[in-house]
DNA sequence: CTAGTGTATGAGCTAAAGCACATATGAGTA
DNA sequence: TACTCATATGTGCTTTAGCTCATACACTAG
């Protein structure tokens, strides 16, 4: 993977590697929604919301569109939230087993 | 998607989200490689190659194997990088267009 | 125009992440 | 055993992220 990818790809691991936006985004679903109803849908201040809004629209995974007095906030389409069903699934599968609570790789010889 | 599947995913696309973390698992590819090799490979220190390699051992997304003197590192297998390539791709075609340097939805009504 | 609602922004605090230096551990070798 | 190489860990520093409070801005209704 070339260094263009990586420099891509890590600032929207960034974006969804916080809990309260990955909420987000998943309040969402394929909808559009009022601010309001996603501070009412996670229970976030509404302040922290828009907080995280705005890494998500300069990560470009939602976009705002006003609609009177309100805004409304949508995804692009529903691919994100399969690639999100697709890393998943594999984690369940795949991932190595957690190392046993804090093995310390220099203390113990436990591998092989 | 479930609150399950926040608290699954949020903590691997925080790990996924550090850019030398992603440099390590690209340097990685399908191949086990010793520390030394990635920090070759990367030109990162040492010390931080294995800083960032505890976090990816607990994010369970490599292994480390001893191997006499040297401690290899792999991937479980190969979908991890092709997860990369379709969620790449998703974003050169899909992702909502950067709002235009510093655009503040406050004080300009350029949304409809 | 004024008041009220919805949302964004700025300042400031706190906790955590990223990093390097020094050092410890573990394996191989003489 | 003693020495060296490969890698991990501990400590401390600096930067950044996440959060809240207060406030500004945009729109609507009267």
């Amino acid at each position: 993977m070339s260094v263009d990818k990586v420099n891509k790809l890590a600032p929207i691991f960034k974006t969804l590697g916080e809990p309260n936006r990955l909420r987000i985004l998943c309040s969402l679903g394929l909808d559009c929604r009022p601010v309001s109803d996603i501070v009412k849908a996670t229970g976030m201040t509404q302040t922290n919301v828009s907080f995280h809004l705005r890494w998500l629209r300069k990560a470009g995974l939602v976009r705002p569109e006003r609609r009177g007095a309100f805004i409304y906030y949508c995804l692009p389409d529903g691919e994100l939230l399969e690639i999100f069903d697709t890393l998943s699934a594999w984690l369940d599968l795949k991932r190595w087993k957690e190392e046993p609570e804090e093995t310390n790789l220099a203390k113990n010889s436990n591998i092989k």
